[in-house]
DNA sequence: GTCTATACATGGATAGAC
DNA sequence: GTCTATCCATGTATAGAC
């Protein structure tokens, strides 16, 4: 009996680095998701990845690093989860509707709540800054193609800013995201008028000739030009 | 000399309950504004109001109990500030330009970015998230108030839900303040585009008689009515 | 009402064995 | 690549003197 192997809780558990990155990752995405960036620390990230605490320092350097790495790869996924069905919007209105799928969707796997509270703590850490500001300009990219779609040949064109106008898309959505968290109710509400927005715009798009003369010649005089 | 008297910093500096409870208040706000939720704590806050840390728990009994009175009391001062001024507006791009002005001036004593940063932390802690969102209404109640006067009468009314959109526009104002910590200029194209935007509804308001007729009978069609 | 001192928990990060 | 053990900083909160 002198040779019995040492108990399983003290045996390192052999597993491949890259996988081991993937649990921290993973893990860190749900505790960010359940309990917030005050809540995302390393012991506790490595508890849920079931994975040693030291290993978050050996793997990423630093809480900022596993942070930044966890963030942008969790967005990638999402965002190209995503394409497709951002590919075919043909309408504003559509994008609103895309939109809001999309909202209650990533509320539940919270997803861009993630975003939210990264972005948070991005205001006052430098070092959080420049990861927050990648992985929000993921979904910027996204909408602005679709923005730039849209607005293709419409008389509208002239007074639009695709790219300024992805910016606060994506900006108003992670607002939003916040005001869910403390009152459902009104971010609901929220949402059911940008619906009705979306649609007033959509009657801009589609007026008659004379019509669209009018907002040519008025669109021109507000731009300046 | 053996009867000198104590160190003035050993000595209790007599100083009336309220007096302390400001000092604390006011440098919860500009700790939360310069450190986030994160570099907020009961040391840092009483450190900055030069008061005694235990008097924290004296006075507020913890430290969410601090951070919500402070916040409240802060956004009911800023909202007061900017009453004067909401009345006024008389369009939506008046609205708008005062947003401008107010998000440029509290960005930079950053008050609203006070209220995002407890809106993030608000996300998992349900302690806050009441006192966030009482805060966060004080100005969804200026907004909407502007709103409903705006549209009264206009033919977008009857698609226009004052109350919804008030909220939206607050927590896309949040949003921005948010993005703007990572992305200044990324948060100044944004503005810009919705300026745009802003200009763009102004159009709808000041249609002639007959593009008016068709506006209405469409936006009732929309309205499903 | 204010102070000092302190108990106690949690967190980031590292050293060194395996 | 993984583990245990540990250092040290920071945070919340309370006790008890003044």
């Amino acid at each position: 009996m002198s040779d019995a192997e040492p108990p399983p809780a003290a045996r390192a558990k052999r597993r491949s680095g890259a996988r081991t990155r993937e649990l921290l990752m993973e893990a860190t995405i749900t505790t960010l998701r359940e309990h917030g960036v005050s809540g995302t620390s390393a012991r506790s990230v490595a508890a849920t990845a079931e994975v040693n605490q030291a290993l978050i320092f050996y793997h990423f350097g630093d809480m900022v690093g596993l942070l930044g790495q966890a963030c942008q790869q969790a967005t990638e996924q999402r965002v190209a989860h995503y394409r497709e069905e951002f590919a075919t919007v043909g309408s504003l209105q559509e994008l609103l509707e895309v939109g809001r799928r999309l909202h209650e969707r990533e509320r539940a796997e919270g997803n861009v709540a993630v975003l939210a509270q990264l972005l948070g703590a991005a205001q006052t850490d430098p070092a959080l800054a420049g990861v927050t500001a990648d992985a929000l300009n993921l979904w910027v990219a996204e909408i602005e193609a679709v923005l730039a779609r849209l607005f293709q040949g419409s008389p509208l064109a002239p007074v639009i800013d695709p790219a300024g106008l992805a910016r606060a898309v994506a900006a108003a959505f992670v607002g939003l995201e916040l005001y869910e968290g403390v009152d459902a109710a009104g971010a609901g509400s929220a949402l059911d008028a940008l619906d009705q927005l979306g649609a007033l715009l959509n009657l801009a798009e589609q007026l008659g000739p004379l019509a669209r003369r009018t907002v040519r010649s008025r669109v021109r005089k507000a731009a300046g030009k």
